[in-house]
DNA sequence: CTGAAATGCCAAAGCGCTTTGAGATTGAAT
DNA sequence: ATTCAATCTCAAAGCGCTTTGGCATTTCAG
């Protein structure tokens, strides 16, 4: 059924269907709820091609999915974003469309969407610093919003952040107050920027306070539950080992989790484990006691602010770029304590 | 740049760029040459939305994410199978569009997706016994296909599916070989069809090996890690407690092991867990010896395969369906081992 | 050298909608 | 009754592409 159709068995006119069905004023209701009915009865829908094409809107907004290296991984972070975005995309009549690529291909991709002008929109995922795709975007004149920040023209543009810095600093002045001095860093790709902010916050605590920095205790990879795993085992039985881990996702946490049990040691005494959590649906740290200490901020809700954002800059034009930083709880849970060596260790001071 | 800007720029006609463009033979090589020159240096492309429209074809695929619930959990196994079927779409020139709707509204999202005719065809995620979703596509003629199955007209429509029920007999029959008897299933939502196919292998070798079938060890819940631990939790306390656990993902098998180990039990010796494994990319079990023994199926493969199959059909749309059934690795790993209890139970015998 | 068959190009129709600009109808005001 | 504004409806023009059918021009066999 189409609106041709739709129209001569209405015995009206195209336009009038179609500003009935679309709410003009210039019909009467009468008509109006004649239309609706008839166009209910049949199921009609207007083509979303043919109206995406008058109206010069495509009504969608694409995502890139950059599956990074040899490897080619997916971070399951990514899921709960799409969904709390695609929440918003569909109470708001948008469709999101998603494009999966190769970092290598990535710019031409960006290029290539903004020249077919299939979506109105596009959002950013994990931002490097100095992120070739955000100067790309703007030169084509393509809305888009960020999800994280650069540095750089940061002002420039619409994004949403977790104080990473903040959290990572409270993060390790937490672990640093229960007297843990050796604390590694388990971080993300150094290619990420969210991952050296987490790093500057780590070093700001450790500096503030004294504790000494080094470097052997920081690690930037992939965040995966095998990361943890195998750089904790390593770093465990190693002399002068870490008391307290600092991991970029619960999965890391968990890997670590496993090889400090492996070693027997337990957790929250022998070994401490503060983990940045994303809140994932299937991945939930809550309960009475939360499984691991956490700097916690939903990446789903995340999703759906962002999303709103872009929107809002999609249909308002003219308006500034919007900023919003959210910082992280810091919830307490099962996988901290005082580091067992305090008593020792204050014995220097 | 559109279409008539470039073709009066070269002096010739729409049609003639056109074809030049698409790879018609109409055109000598010599025009199509300058044809091509002239679009690449004004980064041409035509605009999906008129192309669209003029084919009677959308290229692009429609995914659902139905969010389940109260809780509206999302399932990393979804980013990892979008992350395959987003490869091959890339390759193929098609677009994915991605929509995320609670599963109340779910059929009337796609009788609508239907009316739009927004996309050439659909994936059906997580078919449920009897799903309304099949006959309604069928009945609008939309090319899809599923991932799963679901009993009734299986040999109608295009499926890709892990024989569930072979791979969890063989799981079930493996754990009974290590003597244990009592073998709790942390299964998934029991409205999934794959859940039922995984009792049912489970129940056929119990009951071909005539172990007893304990219907109070067997639950069905959304696979999060919280679920594993807490079932877990409860039933290693209980009185005759499980000395095996077989679980339907890398999760809830974490949460096993979580529960395990806070009981000061050793992994692989007091009990035993075999898990299924999507081998997602976050969640590796691989390494010398994996750490759980699993039954593996690549669900990134799967996304590749059925992407490829969808397209298949779309573009041969007079081809029968495919029906592919991929049988799942039975992996050894660190997670299993001979029940404790064995020389006490075969005294039994 | 001629006629038929390729070859290379074009004008125009059509995809299914929205929207413009104008015409017809109605009701109120003069 | 006449006029004017307000209300409702319509025909037609796009949106930017693909594709049909046709017209020159070239090529080649006879």
């Amino acid at each position: 059924m189409n609106l041709k159709e739709l129209s001569t068995k209405l015995g009206l006119s195209q336009t009038t269907v179609s500003r009935a069905l679309n709410g003009y004023p210039e019909v009467r209701e009468e008509t109006r709820l004649k239309v609706q009915q008839m166009a209910d009865k049949y199921n009609y829908r207007p083509s979303s091609q043919a109206r995406r094409l008058a109206m010069g809107r495509t009504m969608s907004i694409g995502h890139v999915l950059t599956v990074s290296g040899a490897n080619e991984m997916v971070n399951p972070v990514f899921a709960d974003f799409i969904a709390g975005a695609g929440e918003v995309y569909s109470k708001s009549g948008y469709d999101m469309v998603l494009s999966v690529v190769n970092d290598a291909e990535e710019e031409t991709h960006y290029r290539e969407i903004a020249a077919k002008k299939s979506v109105d929109g596009i959002i950013v995922h994990g931002p490097r610093s100095m992120d070739p795709r955000i100067d790309l975007l703007r030169s084509v004149g393509l809305p888009f919003a960020v999800h994280g920040r650069t540095p750089g023209s940061e002002a420039d543009y619409t994004w949403l952040d977790v104080n990473n810095k903040r959290a990572f600093q409270r993060a390790t002045d937490f672990l640093i107050d229960l007297g843990h001095h050796r604390i590694a860093l388990l971080n993300g790709l150094s290619s990420l920027n969210f991952a050296l902010r987490r790093r500057q916050g780590y070093i700001d605590a450790l500096t503030s306070r004294g504790v000494e920095y080094d470097d052997s205790l920081v690690f930037f990879e992939e965040m995966t539950e095998h990361y943890g795993y195998r750089i904790a085992s390593e770093q465990l039985v190693a002399e002068n080992a870490p008391t307290a881990f600092l991991t970029s996702s619960i999965l890391v946490a968990m890997g670590v989790r496993r090889a400090v049990q492996e070693l027997g040691l337990v957790l929250g005494k022998d070994v401490s484990i503060l983990t940045h959590d994303d809140d994932l649906s299937y991945m939930q740290n809550t309960g009475e006691v939360p499984m691991f200490t956490a700097t916690r901020s939903s990446v789903r809700d995340a999703g759906r602010k962002l999303a709103e954002l872009l929107i809002h800059n999609i249909e308002n034009p003219s308006d500034v770029p919007s900023h919003v930083l959210w910082e992280a709880q810091l919830v307490v849970g099962a996988s901290t304590g005082p580091t067992p060596l305090r008593a020792a260790q204050t014995d220097y001071a």
